[in-house]
DNA sequence: CAATGTGAACAGCTTCACAGCC
DNA sequence: GGCTGTGAAGCTGTTCACATTG
């Protein structure tokens, strides 16, 4: 196909994608059509045949997509082929929780450092990892961290976030209620429990 | 306006307005143009104005929108103006978590109960409530809840939405990593931490 | 023959431009 | 003058239809 802007949309059902295709994997399912693989997320086929082949022809025909290398191929492009380390800012309950949650591997996400600024916190472990203390967020740039997740409160988080962004973080994973101020070039995603609750009743 | 259907992605937007308008309330503007509502949100006016229009014309020109009463006319659109009773499926770290979270009562939502499978648990309590049986949520249609939360393992989530189904509940927030099946009058939104931070190193 | 890959049609959402009102 | 409300234009993303290939 010739070159057209990949909708961002496209990218936000890769994971899905990736994820779909490693069960299918553990199943031992070799090749998977795009109506099987549409029927397991409820989509459709040819959305399903359009966002792979923005990044190149992958399946076969007449036989589908080879479930194996097509997971690596989703993995280079999202370019979660190489381990990704986030940081953690928060080990309140929520923090904790996200420690714990055990999503985060499939996408070979690691947790590899803790923070939080409740002195009674310092020292303590969180799973394998030792909370340390919010102002070694710095150190992030030396360690090659450039994820963060931020479990923190609504008020703590814009300068939190800065302090972040000046330690060289490029991605951060904002749970907590609020929009933050940050350059262009860092990508924030931002996941509101609240809101997504507050749209239901007007469904029901 | 002559009517048209209303966007999905307009809804989605309601619950950020509303949030907004609750925070300049408290600041104690009592109008509000769409340019200082889109500063807020990072949005543009002509959005914000359309998003709004689509219910009616709430504001004055030349001055901008009455900031209590376009509040209070949201929640009557999403059904937030009545206090919404939510059950809590799962006490672990995540559901202690979301027990805990502050953002849910500017929406109106009260965690009315919450349930877990774990017998150990079963009588203890999760802030003023106290955790029930799983088998309890049968009950969930006499105490007129309609909405749940979903914080157990992936495993459990389907089995436990049809249980739900089941017991009246018309509105699921699903935390597990999975697809739900479910009758169409019931609204399913999921909330997938992992995949969401899946797409960030795509962008870095 | 089954299923991909893709230009083209279509649908939905956003943005513009401006009329209308305070 | 400032700001809303809105039809129309523009854009983005989805779905279709079918040529193409193993």
């Amino acid at each position: 196909m010739k070159y057209r802007k990949i909708p961002d949309e496209t990218i936000r059902r890769m994971p899905m994608y990736l994820r779909a295709l490693s069960l299918v994997e553990q199943e031992g399912q070799q090749t998977i059509s795009s109506r099987q693989l549409a029927e397991r997320l409820h989509l459709k086929p040819p959305q399903i045949r359009k966002d792979l082949s923005y990044f190149g022809a992958f399946g076969t025909r007449g036989i589908g997509y080879p479930v194996v290398s097509t997971a690596q191929q989703i993995r280079t492009i999202l370019r979660l082929d190489v381990p990704q380390k986030a940081a953690l800012i928060g080990a309140g309950q929520l923090g904790t929780a996200i420690a714990a949650y055990p999503g985060f591997s499939v996408f070979g996400f690691d947790i590899a450092a803790v923070f939080d600024n409740d002195p009674a916190k310092i020292g303590k472990h969180i799973g394998r990892r030792v909370i340390e203390h919010i102002d070694a967020v710095d150190s992030l740039e030396d360690r090659a961290i450039r994820l963060a997740i931020l479990a923190i409160p609504s008020e703590a988080a814009q300068a939190c976030a800065d302090r972040l962004v000046r330690a060289g973080v490029k991605g951060i994973l904002n749970l907590a209620p609020c929009y933050l101020v940050v350059p262009k070039r860092v990508k924030v995603v931002s996941i509101d429990m609240a809101m997504a609750l507050g749209v239901l009743p007007y469904y029901m």
